[in-house]
DNA sequence: ATCGCCACCGTTTTT
DNA sequence: CGGTGGCGAT
C-alpha cells in the first residue's frame, strides 16, 4: 500500500502532502520512514541506485521543518550547488511554503562563506580569491618558466607528462614525493627543481592570497579544529547535519562532518558504496563503511528497493557490479515488472554508432517519449563529438552536460582577470593573463613588468612606472589608466563590466579576429549573471565554485527544455532518464586509464559503468564502435569493454551486427574480413579474471620492453611485421608484409611476438 | 632576444 | 579548442 502510494507520487512528478507525520509515514516506506524521522544521533543510510536516497533527503528537511526546527538549523551538503537548489525546491512544494534559511550547497562553497565570516576573528587569511584547476594549473606553469631547466638539456618533458604530476599535485590524491619517485623519475634527471614544484606552489598561493579547492577544506577544517569556540559556535547553530553522496566526499570533508556536529552528533549521511567514483580527486568509499565507527551509536538503514528501473535493466546492473572484487552492502529488487531487456550491440565504426543512435532516439520519439527523457552517456567528452555530427544533421536538438563551462572559455577568463586583479591586486596569475593581451608583449616582458609590479605594496603604482617601450607604451597607458580609474571609484559591478568590456572589446577583436561576434555574446551572458550580484567578491567565488554551462546559441528559454541530454557518466550522476544509451563502451575507451594494471582504478572504472547503466528507467541501449579511428591514419580493430564481456547471456540481448553492417563497409574492410576473426567473446570460454594471471594462455605484448628492433611481430589485422623503430614506451613504427609502416599503440593493439 | 604567426596534434572524469 | 614548435620579422 505504501509502495503504491509512492509509486502514484512519483509518476505525477509532483509531490504535495500535508504537513505532519501520519501523511509522511504515508509517503514513505517503513525504511525511508525510520530514516527520515531519526534525530536522536547519526543515521547511515546506504542506499542503492534509484532507490530514492534524495527523496529520503527532501523529506527529511521537510519533516523538520514540519516539526517546527528553524530553517537556520539545517545544514544541507551535497555534492553539486544545484543538487541542494533542488532538494530545497522539493521540500518546499512539499511543505506548501519556501525553505528560505535552510543552509544548503557543496562542501566547497559551505566552507568558503564560513572561512570568509570567521577567518579574521582567528587570525587566518581572510582575503583571499579562489582559484579554479585551470589557474592552478596556469601558476605551476609559470613556476616552471621560473625555474631553471635549460641546465639539464634544452628539452623539457611534453606537456602531457607534466599534467599528471600537476594532478597530483593539484588533487591532493597523491603527493607529489610519489609521483616523482615511481612513474616520473625521468623527469628529475631533466629538471631537479621539479621536486620543488609543490613547494613553489604552495608558497606562491601563499604570497598572492590565491586558494584552490583543497586550501578552502583544509583551512576551514582547521578553523574547526583549532579553535573550540568556533566549533562549538556553528556545531551549536547546526543541529542537524545532511550529506548527500557521501560515498564521494574526502577523509577532509569527513572530519569536517564530524566537527560541525560534535555537540550533538546529528548527521544523516546518504550514499552508496557502489557508486563511488571520484577517488581521482581524493574521494575514499572507506568513508561510508567506516561511517559507523567514526560515529559511535549510527542508526544503519538500508534502502534496497529500486523505483526507477524495470527489472531486466536491474538484472544487468546487478551482474555487472556483482563481478567487482569488492562485496558490496546490497542487492537491489524492483517491483516494477516488464520492460525491454536491455542490449548490447556493437556497429562497426563510430559512424554507425552515431546513425544507431539518432535511429533509435527517432523510433522511440514516435512513440510519444519526449526527447528530454532520453539521455546518451559517455566515458569522456569527446566521444560524443561524431554522434553530435549527426544528431545536427538531422536537427535534433541536444544539451551536453559536463561539456565546456562558460568560465573556461579564454575571453571570459580574460573578462574575469580584470575584474580579479581589482579585487586582488596580488593576484599575479590574474595580472600575467591581462598583460600578456598587450599587442606585442609577450611572456619575457611580462615576467619584467610583474617584478615591477612586486615591488611596490601598491600593485598598480608598481605597473606604472614601468619604462613602456614605444612600440607598445599605447596600449600599456590605456590599460594603467583604465585600472586606475576603476581602482578610485568603485563602481557597481554591472557598470564596472560596462567600463571593462568597452576597454576590452578592441582586444578581443584583435585577438579572436575570426570569431569574435560569438565570444561578444558570451560575455553578454557573463553580463546578465554578474547582474545578480552586487557584490564583486561573491561573484568571483561562484563563478570559481560553480562555473556555469554555456549555452550556444539558445535561449534561456529552451535551453534544456525538449532536449535531448548528452553527458558525460561523470556529470549523470543522481540523474534518470527512460531511455539511457551508453555509447563508446569499446576496450582502451572505456576502462580509458593506461593504468589498468592498478585495481583500484580498475574497479571505479566498473563502477562508473554501473553508474551509467542504473540511469535507465526502461530502455538501455550499450553500444560500442569495433573500429576507431587511430593515430594518424587507419582504423583499429577494438573490443567490448571487458566488464560487459562476461555477462551471462541470458542478461542482455547481445548483436553482433557485424553480419549486417560489414558488407555495407567499404572493400577495403570486407575483403580482410576473414582476417578479423577475433570476435567480441561472449561466452564463458576466458575466465573473467583475465587481466594478470591468464599469461599462461596468450601473452600480449604491452611493452616495448619486450620489444626489440627488427623482431618479428603478429598483428590480429595486418598480420606479420617487423619492428622499425620504438618511438615511446607505449607506441611503435612497425612494417607490416602486407599493409606497409604503421604506427602501433601497445596499449590498444593485441602484437604478439613471432618466432 | 623577443614576439607574432602558421600548421599540426591530441584530448579522462570535476566540486 | 588550446598547446606547441618552427620560422621569419623586429
Amino acid at each position: 500500500m505504501q509502495e503504491h502510494l509512492f509509486d502514484n507520487r512519483r509518476q505525477n512528478g509532483r509531490e504535495t502532502c500535508e504537513e505532519g507525520p501520519d501523511s509522511f509515514a504515508r509517503a514513505l516506506n517503513p525504511a525511508q520512514f525510520e530514516a527520515v524521522t531519526a534525530t536522536d544521533g547519526p543515521v547511515l543510510v546506504i542506499a542503492g541506485a534509484g532507490s530514492g536516497k534524495t527523496r529520503t533527503l527532501v523529506y527529511r528537511v521537510a519533516w523538520l521543518l514540519a516539526q517546527g526546527v528553524a530553517p537556520e538549523s539545517i545544514l544541507l551538503l551535497t555534492f553539486t550547488r544545484k543538487a541542494a537548489q533542488e532538494m530545497l525546491r522539493r521540500a518546499g512544494e512539499l511543505l506548501g511554503r519556501t525553505c528560505s534559511g535552510v543552509c544548503g550547497g557543496t562542501f566547497h562553497a559551505v566552507a568558503n562563506t564560513l572561512l570568509r565570516r570567521y577567518a579574521s576573528c582567528v587570525g587566518y587569511p581572510s582575503f583571499f580569491t579562489i582559484i579554479d584547476r585551470g589557474d592552478a594549473e596556469g601558476i605551476i606553469k609559470l613556476l616552471i618558466a621560473s625555474l631553471n631547466l635549460s641546465g639539464a638539456g634544452k628539452r623539457f618533458p611534453s606537456k602531457r607528462v607534466v599534467l599528471n604530476v600537476l594532478s597530483g599535485v593539484v588533487n591532493r590524491a597523491r603527493p607529489l614525493d610519489d609521483l616523482l619517485s615511481s612513474r616520473y623519475s625521468h623527469l628529475l634527471q631533466f629538471a631537479p627543481d621539479i621536486a620543488r614544484l609543490d613547494e613553489l606552489y604552495q608558497q606562491f598561493k601563499r604570497d598572492h592570497a590565491l586558494m584552490d579547492y583543497d586550501d578552502l577544506l583544509v583551512n576551514f577544517k582547521n578553523l574547526l579544529q583549532d579553535h573550540p569556540e568556533v566549533r562549538r559556535e556553528l556545531s551549536h547553530r547546526f543541529q542537524y547535519i545532511l550529506v548527500d553522496e557521501y560515498q564521494d566526499t574526502n577523509p577532509i570533508q569527513a572530519r569536517i562532518v564530524a566537527l560541525i556536529s560534535e555537540t550533538h552528533g546529528n548527521v544523516m549521511a546518504v550514499g552508496d558504496d557502489a557508486q563511488s567514483i571520484y577517488s581521482f580527486r581524493g574521494a575514499d568509499y572507506k568513508n561510508i563503511i567506516d561511517f559507523p565507527t567514526f560515529f559511535p551509536g549510527t542508526k544503519v538503514v538500508t534502502l534496497e528497493e529500486n523505483y526507477r528501473s524495470v527489472q531486466p535493466v536491474l538484472t544487468l546492473t546487478n551482474e555487472i557490479i556483482s563481478q567487482a572484487r569488492q562485496r558490496y552492502t546490497k542487492k537491489l529488487f524492483s517491483n516494477k515488472e516488464g520492460g525491454e531487456i536491455p542490449r548490447i550491440v556493437a556497429l562497426s565504426d563510430e559512424q554507425d554508432e552515431a546513425c544507431f543512435v539518432v535511429e533509435h532516439i527517432l523510433e522511440l520519439q514516435k512513440k510519444g517519449m519526449p526527447l528530454e527523457q532520453m539521455a546518451v552517456l559517455f566515458r569522456s567528452g569527446f566521444h560524443s563529438f561524431k554522434l553530435e555530427l549527426a544528431l545536427n544533421a538531422r536537427q535534433i536538438p541536444f544539451v551536453k552536460r559536463g561539456g565546456l563551462k562558460l568560465t573556461e572559455s579564454a575571453h571570459v577568463k580574460d573578462m574575469l582577470s580584470y575584474f580579479r586583479v581589482l579585487e586582488n591586486p596580488s593576484d599575479f596569475l590574474s595580472w600575467n593573463r591581462i598583460l600578456l593581451l598587450l599587442e606585442k608583449v609577450g611572456p619575457r616582458t611580462v615576467q619584467k613588468m610583474l617584478d615591477s609590479v612586486r615591488s611596490r605594496p601598491d600593485s598598480l603604482a608598481g605597473l606604472a612606472v614601468f619604462p613602456a617601450k614605444a612600440a607598445w607604451k599605447e596600449g600599456f597607458d590605456a590599460l594603467v589608466t583604465t585600472l586606475r580609474q576603476l581602482q578610485e571609484k568603485r563602481p557597481p559591478p554591472v557598470d564596472l563590466f560596462d567600463r571593462l568590456l568597452e576597454y576590452y572589446t578592441p582586444v578581443l577583436e584583435r585577438i579572436y579576429y575570426d570569431d569574435y561576434p560569438k565570444r561578444l555574446a558570451d560575455l553578454e551572458q557573463l553580463k546578465n549573471i554578474l547582474a545578480g550580484y552586487d557584490d564583486l567578491k561573491t561573484f568571483l567565488d561562484d563563478a570559481a565554485l560553480d562555473p556555469p554551462d554555456i549555452d550556444t546559441g539558445r535561449t534561456r528559454e529552451n535551453s534544456g527544455e525538449g532536449c535531448l541530454v548528452l553527458s558525460t557518466i561523470h556529470s549523470a550522476k543522481g540523474l534518470e532518464w527512460e531511455a539511457v544509451f551508453v555509447i563508446s563502451l569499446a576496450e582502451g575507451r572505456f576502462p580509458s586509464t593506461k593504468h589498468t594494471d592498478d585495481d583500484d582504478e580498475w574497479e571505479e572504472e566498473r563502477r562508473l559503468l554501473y553508474v551509467a547503466a542504473t540511469r535507465a528507467k526502461q530502455h538501455l541501449f550499450l553500444t560500442y564502435p569495433r573500429r576507431l579511428v587511430v593515430h594518424g591514419q587507419g582504423f583499429e580493430t577494438v573490443f567490448l569493454t571487458p566488464f560487459l564481456e562476461h555477462l551471462p547471456q541470458s542478461c542482455a540481448h547481445f548483436s553482433c551486427p557485424h553480419r549486417q553492417t560489414q558488407s555495407a563497409t567499404s572493400g577495403f574492410w570486407a575483403g580482410h574480413a576473414g582476417e578479423d576473426q577475433r570476435q567480441p567473446r561472449f561466452g564463458a570460454g576466458n575466465a573473467p579474471k583475465e587481466r594478470g594471471n591468464a599469461k599462461n594462455q596468450v601473452s600480449y605484448l604491452t611493452s616495448t620492453r619486450a620489444l626489440a628492433k627488427d623482431m618479428c611481430v603478429i598483428h590480429p589485422f595486418f598480420g606479420r611485421g617487423v619492428v622499425e623503430q620504438i618511438v615511446t614506451p607505449k607506441s611503435v613504427v612497425i612494417h607490416f608484409d602486407r599493409h606497409g609502416r604503421k604506427t602501433i599503440h601497445l596499449d590498444y593493439a593485441r602484437l604478439l611476438a613471432a618466432s
